[in-house]
Formats: C-alpha cells, structure tokens, sequence
RNA sequence: GGGCGAUUAGCUCAGUUGGCUAGAGCGCCUCCCUUACAAGGAGGAAGUCGGCGGUUCGAGUCCGUCAUCGCCCA
C-alpha cells in the first residue's frame, strides 16, 4: 500500500477525482423506475462575468443537498446552465466596444454586435463552467443549458404565443425607467438609488390675466428644471384648508402624545402649519377657485398655455402648495395626467438617447443636463426663478449602465399580472388545469398553507418560512404588471408582426390572410385603445382601421409565415423580451417543455424524450425539488418561476426554497466583481483547495445572516496577505498600497501599469486545517487497518470504548441528517466535525494505539475503526467531497468488507455510496455517561500535570477515593485512564489518602489524588479558586430554591434536576473545602 | 417615507419551545516536534450578551423604547 503524505496536497486530488466521477457519469441523471427523485435547478449564473464566493456559497449549498440527496437514494437531477442576462450583457460587451475601439452598437450593426457577445458568452460560460467544477459541482454537464438554446427558446415562444392568445400579453404605452446610454427601458430592480448633492429651484409661472387680489404667478419647485419644457398643467389641492385643518389636528395629538424630548420637533411643526394658515391659506384658496374657473398660467421660455387643475398631489402643506406636472417624465405627473387625461396633455421632450427633441424650441437637441443649465439661465435672466436651495437628491442610476434614468413615456410590451374577468387558466392541456383569478395570485396562493397544486404541492421558504414568505406575498400583491420588452439587441426577440392600417387595407388584410389567421399556432389581435384588443379574425372591423398585431407560435410557424405576414406590411417587432421572461421559465424549459420527445437539444445532449419505455424527463423531474438562491432574488426570479410554471403546467417548479446568505466583505460591503472586493473561488481553491472552501462556506451558512469575510489581497510585491478594510488606497477606489513595500496595486486588475492582487481570506484556514486532520487521520487508520477483515460481530459484547464511540457515531449521523433536512448547513457539519475530531481523534484514537499492536485485540479495534472512519467520510462527502473520495478509494482497497453487524454496502466510488444511518441499537446511554465521567477524570489530572509543570513524559502516581459504582467504573477504565492521562500507578480504594505532596481534583463525588506534584502554596490558590466557584453557584441555587414562587410556578421536571445538582455541588464544595483544610 | 433584519469574547459567528457555569473557529498566553497530523496535541485567559425600561419564579432568548449598522421597497 502507498504511503500517504503526512499533509494533505488538494491540487494532486481534485482534477482527478473530479475527472474520474465525469468519466463514470456520477452526476447523470435519467428517468428510472425510483419514485424519490430529487431536481434541483442551478440558479443559473449570468455570463457577464465570472463567479465570485457569492455564486459559490449558493453553487456549494446546491452541491452540498444535491449529494446528500443521491446518497440517500433518490433519482437526482442537477440542471446547470447559464443566462443570457440581457440588458447586463450587452453592456459590458457595448462598454469594451467603446473603450477598446470607440464605436457605438450603431457602428457595428445588430448581427455584427450580437456575434461579439455570442463571442463574449462562449468565453464567460467557459469560464464560469470551469469554476463550478472546481468547486466539485456534480450537476449533469450532459444537460447543461443557456437560457437562448433552442429548446429553452421554443418554451419562450410558445409561452409568449399563449399569454398572447390569453390575453395576458399586451402592449401599451407607459411611463418606465429609461436608460439613455442603453436606450432601453430597464426594470425597477435594475435601478440603483443614490443620493447625491442637487438643488431645489423654485420657478415662477405667472398667471393668465389676473384679476385683482389674485395672485400674479404661482411658485412650483422642481428637482430637475428642465422638465418643465414638458409641463402641462400645474395642479393645486382642492382643499387646502381642510388638509391643513387636518395635519394641524394630527400633528397637535402626536405632540401631546410624544415622549418630552420628541415634542419640540412637533411642536415647531404645528407652529409652521399655524402660520402657514395665516399666510399662504388665503392664496392657495384663491388658486383652488381658479383652477375651479378653469384658469390657465403661462408656461416660461415655451409661452405655452397651461390650466390650473385640482389634484391631492400637491401638497398644501410643503412649499408654494402648488406643484408642477409633467406627465412624461415623471411618475407621479403621470398618475395625476391619467386622473385629468381629458384635460391636459402629455408631452414627451426627450429623445431616446437622453437629448431633447423638436417639442421644445430652441432647446432641442441639448442633452438634458445641459439643457438644465440652460433652464436655469434662461429662468433666471427672465427673473423667474424664485430660490435655488441646496439639497439632498435621490437619483436612481441605471445599475447597467451607472447613468442617471430618466422616466419616459414608450411603448412597451407587458404581463398582465392581476386579476382578470373570468380568470386564467392554468395548465391548459395537461391533467393538473385549474383556475386562477390571474397570474400573481395564482403564485401568492401557492404559498399559502391551505392550498395545493394539483398534485398536492405547495410552496415554502427555508430555513425561516415566515420571513421571507412575506416578501414573497407583499411584492406579487401589488400585482403590477411586468414589462417584458427591452430595446436591445440581444435576446429572444418578440414574436410579434405589427402593422397600422387604415380602414380599407385592414379589410383587405383580414381577406387576404384569412387562411393564415385561422391556424392554431397564429394569433392575431387588433390593438384596440391602450390594453383592450379585439380579436382579428371573425372580427367586424373599425372602419377607421387600426394597428393589427400577430404572434406567430414558434420557430417553425416563423418559417411557414413569417414571409407573407412581411409582404403584407407587417413587421417584426425590433425589440427582445426580458431576460426574467426565459429564465422564468428555466425550470420546465430545460426539460423540454411543451414536448420532451422533439427538443431540439445541443449534440451530444441527453435526450429529453422516453427512453425504453419509461417516462420523459419533462413528466418525471417536473415538479422540482429545492431552489436555492439569495433572498434578492425572491421577487426578481422565484415568483416568476413560480408564474410561469402554474401557468404552463398546473404545477409548482419546486416546494421548497432554501435562502441562503450572502457574502460580504470585511467592511460589511455585499460581495461583488464590480465592487473590486469580489474573491475568486479559483484563487481560493488554489490556495486552500476546493474541500476548504466548500468547508468553511458549509460552516458559516447558519440562518439567512449574511455573513462577513474579511478580504486579504495578496501582495504581488511580498506574497503576503494584506486586510483591505485597513489598508490604505492607491491612486483610485480599487488600487491599494502595499504596507511593507509601499507600492501600489490592483484588486480589479483595470489600472495599466498596476501590478494586479489576488483576493484571498484568512477565514479558509480553518477549513485547510479540517482537511489536513481529516488526512492524517485516514493516514493513521490506513496504516492500522494492516489485515482488517470483517466478522459479523454483536456490538454489546465490544470493548467500552468501542461501544462508546459506535454510540456517538449513531448520534452524530442522526444529528447531521436532522439539520440538513432543517437546511442548516453549519449545525450539520459542526455535528459531524464534533464526532470526528473532538470524539474519534481526541478521545477514540488515542485509546485504541494500544490495542492496534495488540494483536488479541486489534481484531475487533480495527472492525471498528474502519466502520468509523467509512461513516466519517460517507457524512463529509457531501461536504467536502474531493478528500473523501480520495481516502475512500485507499479505504477500500485496504477494507474492502466493512461493517459490525452485517458488511456495508461499499460502492466503487462514495458519490453513489449509501448516506450512513446507524442502526438505533447503537446508541448506549450508560456508556455514554460512564465515558463522560472517565472524561471529566482524565481533564482534571491533564489540568493538573499543567498546572504543576509536569512534563509529559513523566509518568503519574494517581490515588482516586471512590466507592460503589463509581469505583468500578475507574476500575474498568484503567487501561484507558493510563494511556490517556500518563498515569504509572494507579490506586482506586473508598479510603484512599492524599499525601501532603499531593494534588487534588474533585469531580462530583470522587477525589483524585495526583502524589509528588505540589507547591501547597499554588495548590491552595488552585483550590481556592474552585471553592469560589462552586460556591457561588451554590449559592444562587439556593436562593433560587428558597424561592417559594420558583417551587410552585417552575415545571417540576425543572426544580427535580436543579435539587440534585445542588446536592452534587454541595458534595463537591464540602470536599474541596475538607482537602484544603487538610494543606 | 414603508417593511424586514442585525448588535453575544480582539475578529467572524452559534446559542432550538425562556431554565445547569453563554459556546465554536481564528487570534492571545503556557507547555509539548510523544512513531496520524506543529495545517497538530495538552491546558489556560478572555464576554456588564448595544443602552434603558417592562413581563416572568427566572430573560442573551419575550414585549416596549432609544442608539448604531445593514437590506428590500417607494
């Protein structure tokens, strides 16, 4: 047999592990007979970057269940994949295109630029799949998939085409947030807010002919001046005094129910809304009136007419009481224009690229923050502008492109996600159809307690359900509808051919394509208003025409109609859908949806349809298992899957969702590539190796906390490893400088000329530690294991301490599942590593060395062993899988039988080995308690050899006073006592005497008695201390007990077991106090 | 502005329904290269559980409040 190392060299592992489960297809996955099946579906990671430890705590949990679960025996399927992240993607490939060569998308053109970020996905997903398996991931690579493959693209379009013919899908015109450097809209979650420094300007509008007492202008105030070239009204309360009566009544009951130091604050508040009833009252009544006559104000710079309206927006009770409205390019404006469309307009001043269009004069074509400037100007030369106040802004930048966004009116495409008449039907044409009132409630009741899918499903969060149920329910109960298209180019573009005709060409369309609109995989709407459509075909047509909108249902009907529906004058829509929309999908796409059996998968796929017979994968791994992912992602991704899978099949896409925490950095900062503070988990694995970091990531998931890592850059200078949170910045936010050296360097590697930093943490230590003793102590028991055998063996007639460390083994194993199946990753592996090193190395071990060269009894000790240390890597594998399986293959080449009772089930490799599960008979509660004390024993003479200096060498002459069955249980563990504690000579005896020299541990009821050890003086402190301990704790337990109220309330079961340790303590405190009389 | 969460040893975190002396890893101190492992072993020091108030026989744990920090939403 091969010598092992005596330390533990990941990197001579792990591609050959690794490499060895891929050649003996570990990880595929294939219908079968088994009815318990297991599906996890990998969140899937954007091909924008690469994987930073925050992907790989969420990829690690996903390895960690996914093993676990195939160990246990259920048909286990792993999809991975990656998306094609839209809007993300093309703009760091548009970002490097403007850098590198300064050209726009515009040009390159649509297909030359979508070639670079095909270009651009080989190279990421390249990368991000390398990391992964680094990392030990066991997904079916067989299967794996990107979110614009043909069979995930299919799922698309039929899933578009059937919201469509729904009428679920629709388009309209909207005010959304728009990127003016993307020129797309983006979603609200794609937008971060910061707040920056700005002003507050306070502009004069002045009004139409006033009459006398009226006011001659009204004053608005405004965050960003030059909206006001797109103004329509300007809108004042309708009851102002009213409103003011109310606050003031408001305000004055919480300054009288205020705590003393919070009333000041409130106080001043209602002395301002006093005197602004005194004040500006008046005025704001007088406007009120006026926009009640219909009276209008001129706009400045424009001339432009505009009304007084009467809106509860405006706040009587903040500035002027007036506020101006601007409908396209504000959303609460465009709130107050939808209550007053027939009165003003909405105008739009921008263009998509963020300069000013041919709506205000002189102005156009300035971009709009040189038009502010202008604005301002021009406001204030005209002596229109009332005040500019400094202030505090929140703008919302575009998380793509880090430009501010601007609210913009456009035509979108859009979900419908609320209730609608006769609600939607979900699972049409499957076993599990049923109704729900519409989209977003059909996924809020898939989280409620009381309901069940069609087979009997239903939704819950891990490992805390109530917490992030909530978030789950308040976002989809807002029911918004989602806007699904985007003005890129990269993407599933929209399946839809639209054309605007008049009355005429509609008829002659309709006559023309009758045949074609007829098909079931056509359907074909007349857009009729902002969201409300009449169907085309059989339809009594406008005779004012209209615009007509068909989807076609896939690639195949493209191919069949897509050439007459373009010679007819339509054309397809230029835009692409939201990457949320495919990967909302991901779930049954990925299988096939809507038929396995004709996916068009990649070459050298694992086919999706029925093989021999059995069933296809989209019918035998849908419904899914577990999702794992950030809470972040709860609204973005977890409740559209959970839509999108009700929708198609009648069924939940998982029942369980497993929340695990996020990385942050030493600073408490989120973990991100953008950030310069995002680690590479290569660089971990090539530093600590995969096992240490999947070690140390296990250990820190705990609950949903997010968990803090502090961040060393390696000096390319040193070697060694600096702390970012203290080390001091370089030129610029990512660039660093070395302390020793005190030269600089790069954490992004961006800055030219900067040598670029490694980021490492010292938190994975504690897991290079972990694999080394985990090595060394397969190492021990390999070169132990010399002609171990098995015979099956009763486990009552084993020596003590073979019984004993059995017992625990059957706990820990029990211990381990209990937490996984709790998702707590950190209490299960904290329960196998307290087995495996506090109990086999530190106590088992050491008693067995003996008798390993005994050959009577090495027979038994070696069984033993081997069974623990099978079951110890069984328990890690899914852990830390690289180093058990590597030790497992030297453990079954030198035991290949294992086992006590009957020979173990011991696969070929441990991936496919059975999860372990000790039978109960393991479990002895009297060893267990007679070990413990043996334990306690052993502590105090180690403590004592310590204290009094006695070098470990030196053999000890012990005397235990004990009695009854506390004698015989020393008396039985002798042989251990004197190995484990170095004892030469050891009396046991009910009159058993210390000797002046001697130094005394109490433990309960017994004395031990170490000869020849003391210095009295030292011995006193010692004994002293301990007296003062058991002493207070007496104490308080007395008190407590006298307490009549703690006897009668406290549950009996409780005052029982506090009366008996205030006995034992007793017992002890009188015994210490006996010994220390005697010095 | 609304919602959620956190604050426990120098650092990073556990602490189950309230109930023995509040734990772990790293770091620190002492001793030990004993033939599995110094990436180790034996032992030790170290916490007014963020502050205040309340409920309770009993509070790190429950409630209120304040402070600080974070996340999500608007």
């Amino acid at each position: 047999m091969e010598q092992l190392a005596t330390q533990y060299d990941p990197s001579a592992t792990e591609k050959a592990t690794y490499g060895r489960w891929l050649a003996e297809r570990a990880f595929a996955a294939a219908p079968d007979a088994r009815a318990e099946r297991f599906v996890v579906m990998m969140p899937l990671p954007n091909v924008t970057g690469a994987l930073h430890m925050g992907h790989a705590m969420d990829n690690v949990m996903q390895d960690l269940l996914v093993r676990w679960h195939r160990m246990r025996g259920a048909n286990t399927l792993w999809m991975a994949g990656t998306d094609h992240a839209g809007i993300a993607t093309q703009a760091v490939v548009e970002k490097r295109l403007l850098e590198l060569e300064g050209k726009t998308r515009n040009d390159l053109g649509r297909g030359a630029l979508v070639k670079r970020i095909w270009e651009w996905k080989d190279q990421y997903q390249r990368r991000i799949v390398m990391q992964q398996q680094a990392m030990g991931c066991s997904c079916d690579w067989e299967r794996q998939r990107f979110t614009l493959d043909a069979v995930c693209a299919r799922a698309v379009r039929w899933t578009f085409f059937n919201m469509f013919r729904d009428g679920l899908i629709y388009q309209g015109t909207r005010l959304v947030n728009w990127d003016c450097f993307l020129q797309t809209a983006v979603a609200d979650d794609e937008i971060v807010h910061e707040t920056v420094d700005g002003f507050f300007w306070h502009l004069r509008y002045p009004v139409i002919d006033p009459a006398p007492g009226e006011p001659d202008a009204v004053v608005v105030a405004t965050t960003r001046p030059e909206t006001m070239l797109g103004d329509t009204a300007v809108a004042c309360h309708p009851d102002p005094k009213g409103t003011l009566a109310r606050l003031i009544e408001e305000t004055s009951a919480k300054a009288n129910s205020a705590p003393p130091k919070d009333r000041p604050a409130y106080q001043a508040e209602l002395a301002r809304l006093r005197e602004r009833v005194e004040t500006q009252l008046p005025d704001l009544l007088r406007l009120a009136s006026m926009a009640r006559a219909g009276r209008k104000v001129r706009l400045p710079l424009l001339g432009r007419e505009i009304p007084l309206i009467l809106d509860e927006w405006a706040k009587p009770e903040l500035g002027s009481g007036c506020v101006k409205i601007t409908p396209a390019h504000d959303p609460n404006d465009y709130e107050v224009w939808k209550r007053h469309r027939e009165k003003i307009a909405i105008i739009n001043i921008l263009n998509p690229d963020g300069t000013l269009n041919e709506k205000v004069g002189t102005y156009r074509g300035l971009d709009r923050f040189d038009a502010r400037k202008r604005v301002v100007a021009d406001l204030e030369e005209l002596g229109l502008l009332a005040a500019s106040e400094p202030r505090k802004v929140e703008i919302g930048h575009s998380d793509r492109s880090k430009t501010p966004i601007e609210p913009f009116v456009s035509k979108q495409w859009f979900v419908r996600m609320g209730d609608v008449p006769g609600g939607v039907v979900c699972g049409r044409g499957t076993k599990k159809l049923f109704t729900a009132p519409g989209l977003a409630q059909a996924a809020i009741d898939a989280a409620r307690g009381d309901w069940a899918s069609p087979s009997g499903r239903r939704l819950s969060f891990h490992p805390d359900p109530e917490r992030y149920a909530a978030t789950y329910n308040d976002w989809l109960a807002e029911k918004r509808d989602w806007c699904i298209s985007r003005q890129l180019w990269w993407g599933h573009r929209i399946p839809i051919w639209a054309g605007k005709f008049d009355g005429r060409e509609l008829a002659r369309l309709v006559r023309e394509l009758a045949p074609l609109l007829a098909e079931s995989e056509v359907s074909a709407w007349l857009a009729e208003g902002e969201s409300e459509r009449l169907p085309l075909a059989g339809a009594t047509l406008p005779v004012g025409g209209g615009e007509v909108l068909v989807c076609l249902r896939d690639a195949a009907s493209d191919a069949k109609f897509a050439r007459r529906l373009e010679e007819a004058g339509l054309r397809q829509d230029p835009d692409v859908l939201d990457t949320w929309f495919s990967s909302g999908l991901w779930p049954h796409s990925t299988l096939g949806w809507p038929s396995p059996a004709d996916a068009a998968i990649e070459p050298g796929q694992a086919p999706l349809g029925a093989q021999g017979g059995g069933e296809d994968c989209l019918s035998y791994y849908y419904p899914g298992s577990c999702l794992a992912t950030g809470r972040e992602i709860i609204t973005l991704w977890v409740a559209r899957m959970v839509v999108m899978g009700l929708y198609n099949l009648g069924d939940l896409p998982f029942t369980d969702v497993f929340l695990h925490a996020n990385i942050l950095d030493g600073k408490g900062e989120k973990m991100s590539k953008s950030k310069g503070n995002g680690i590479d988990p290569v660089d971990i694995i090539e530093r600590y190796g995969a096992d240490a970091m999947r070690y140390v990531l296990s250990d820190m998931q705990t609950g949903t906390q997010d968990i803090r890592l502090p961040v060393q850059a390696i000096s390319p200078f040193t070697g060694n490893p600096i702390d970012l949170a203290k080390a001091k910045h370089g030129r610029g936010i990512f660039s660093y400088l070395c302390p020793e050296s005190g030269r600089e360097f790069d954490v992004l590697g961006s800055l030219p000329g900067v040598p670029a930093a490694k980021l490492v943490s010292s938190r994975f230590d504690e897991g290079r530690n972990f694999a080394n003793k985990l090595w060394n102590a397969a190492r021990f028991a390999l070169l132990n294991l010399e002609g171990a055998d098995f015979e099956p063996r009763d486990p009552r007639e084993l020596a003590e301490e073979d019984r004993w460390i059995l017992s625990r083994l059957a706990r820990a194993a029990a211990e381990v599942q209990a937490q996984l199946e709790a998702y707590n990753p950190s209490a299960a592996i904290g329960a196998a590593r307290d087995f495996f090193w506090s109990e086999l190395c530190d106590w088992y071990l050491e008693i067995v060395k003996p008798r390993l060269k005994d050959a009577a009894s090495a027979r038994a000790a070696r069984q033993v062993l081997a069974v623990a240390i099978d079951h110890v890597l069984r328990l890690l594998h899914p852990f830390v899988p690289f180093i058990t399986e590597a030790l497992w293959q030297r453990l079954g080449a030198q035991v290949p039988v294992r086992g006590i009772e009957a020979p173990l089930a011991t696969p070929a490799l441990l991936i496919a080995a059975p999860w372990p599960a000790p039978p109960e008979r393991w479990i002895d509660q009297a060893i267990e308690e007679q070990f413990r004390f043996v334990q306690e024993i052993t502590r105090a003479i180690r403590e004592i050899r310590n204290k009094y200096k006695l070098a470990p060498g030196v053999k000890l002459t012990v005397r235990v006073r004990a009695a009854g069955p506390r004698a015989a249980v020393i008396e039985a563990a002798r042989p251990l006592l004197s190995g484990l504690a170095g004892i030469a000579a050891l009396d046991v005896a009910p009159d058993a005497a210390r000797t002046a020299d001697s130094a005394t541990a109490v433990i309960r009821d017994v004395e031990v008695y170490v000869l020849g050890a003391v210095n009295i003086e030292e011995e006193k402190g010692r004994l002293g201390k301990q007296r003062a301990r058991l002493a207070a704790q007496v104490e308080s337990l007395e008190q407590k007990l006298a307490n009549e109220n703690f006897r009668t309330r406290a549950a009996a079961a409780v005052v029982a077991s506090e009366t008996t340790r205030l006995a034992e303590l007793k017992t002890e405190l009188s015994t210490v106090e006996q010994t220390l009389a005697t010095l």
